[in-house]
DNA sequence: CCGAGGGATACTGCATACAGTATTCCCGAG
DNA sequence: CTCGGGAATACTGTATGCAGTATCCCTCGG
């Protein structure tokens, strides 16, 4: 044996490969969020375990996890189409999405921390070199991540939850514009940023509050112009 | 054929048994509710399958929806538990159910129609005379229709549905204390539908803050007394 | 040529069977 | 008496099989 000598750290994981069913719903959010699933488009389970290399049953699992969270519309009797999202609930979504960053950006201020700021700080510089490398999707996950330091600092795990579930879906609708916005977004989370440093939790609110509202508005003018 | 007598409508909606998932589901789900199964229990999926009648199919896959809406914890490779909230979830997720419950209330002065708020003033009266017959879940049920209907005013269904998921959770730490608290609860619906009526946005947000703050207070003051 | 009816097809929903793994209990060594 | 090891047990995870049902196409009558 020779398990005494091995410092407790030095194995992280031991890469468990983990459920299944898990990896299969990964595999499928990614294919619809990439679009390579399109809206609308029929799934069979038995192509889909045939081409994942698996049975049906861990497909059945997934698709109704993605169910659940909006990802599919699971008709009875019929199966899993793609869900097609229309205008209005991307601006429904988007005004939610607003109320809940709003509200995470408030409790960040009031728990705010020297270190955090500065993650907060080296996120944004992370996004603007990215900008003007014109790597989108590292534009994209360095904003997620960005997001995802201020919902850690606001400490409310439920409020985390829901804007996750939420954000990914926005993220479906928002990638495609996320070039033509991004430019004055990380001078808007830099104004974010200097409130939460100051803890003044009505000036982030509203900080993160317009931030999103912009967003929202280019959404607006690019899905109007666009067809 | 006598199809072509029949009106439209007399045929309600021909009573379909529905998916088998869904019934259990349900039934695992007010179960979970009324306490049957408490909290840090394990769920063997043969037992309830038998006590059920069905097989291990569809409690596998009603487990799983009722892991993704934090009914139960899903331990890989060892079951389902129901859930254990804590101190800290509960108040956290009444925080969130105020944030909802404010936008839902500001959308819905905003929306607001004269049959609408005559609706909602019916509610009230229900609520108050289950009251004071003393039933309980009556005036909880009262309490959520009416709640509902504010929601279905604001129009929102992305709302909508993350607001049901926090309710019905809300509703599982609330209903102990329901009795205590519903006193002066309908005396804040009053002023809520007052300020929907008039379609002032902002005094209807506030309304319906201070209604789920109060709420959150009685539930802090319960819990803190109890044990 | 068009519409209705019937059969074939294909997919979902549920049940059952098998394999992998965590837990528990018992036994033996110290 | 206590602690470590190992086998037995029980449950989950995955695969396969079968029945029910919606859809599609082809055929037949008008």
């Amino acid at each position: 044996m020779l398990s005494t000598e091995l410092p407790k750290g030095a194995v992280p994981k031991l890469e468990r490969p983990g459920p299944l069913r898990e990896r299969v719903y990964e595999a499928l959010l990614e294919l619809i969020i990439t679009r390579v699933l399109q809206p609308g488009q029929h799934l069979v389970e038995t192509e889909l375990a045939g081409q994942l290399g698996v049975s049906r049953q861990p497909v059945r699992e997934a698709l109704q996890r993605l169910d659940t969270e909006g990802w599919v519309d699971l008709r009875p009797a019929q199966g899993a189409f793609v869900h097609e999202p229309t205008e209005q609930e991307a601006d429904q979504l988007l005004a939610v999405r607003g109320l809940l960053e709003a509200e995470a950006a408030r409790l960040a201020a009031a728990n705010t921390t020297p270190e955090a700021s500065k993650r907060l700080r080296a996120l944004c510089d992370e996004g603007e070199r990215a900008l003007r490398a014109d790597d989108i999707d590292a534009v994209v996950a360095t904003n997620a991540a960005f997001h995802a330091q201020v919902m850690e600092l606001a400490a409310n795990s439920v409020l985390a939850e829901l804007s996750a579930q939420v954000d990914r879906r926005m993220r479906w609708f928002y990638t495609p514009i996320a070039r033509t916005r991004g430019a004055h977004s990380w001078d808007e989370h830099r104004e974010l940023i200097a409130a939460i440093e100051t803890g003044d939790e009505e000036r982030a609110q509203q900080a993160m509050r317009a931030h999103t509202e912009q967003t929202r508005a280019a959404y607006r003018e690019h899905s109007g112009s666009g067809h």
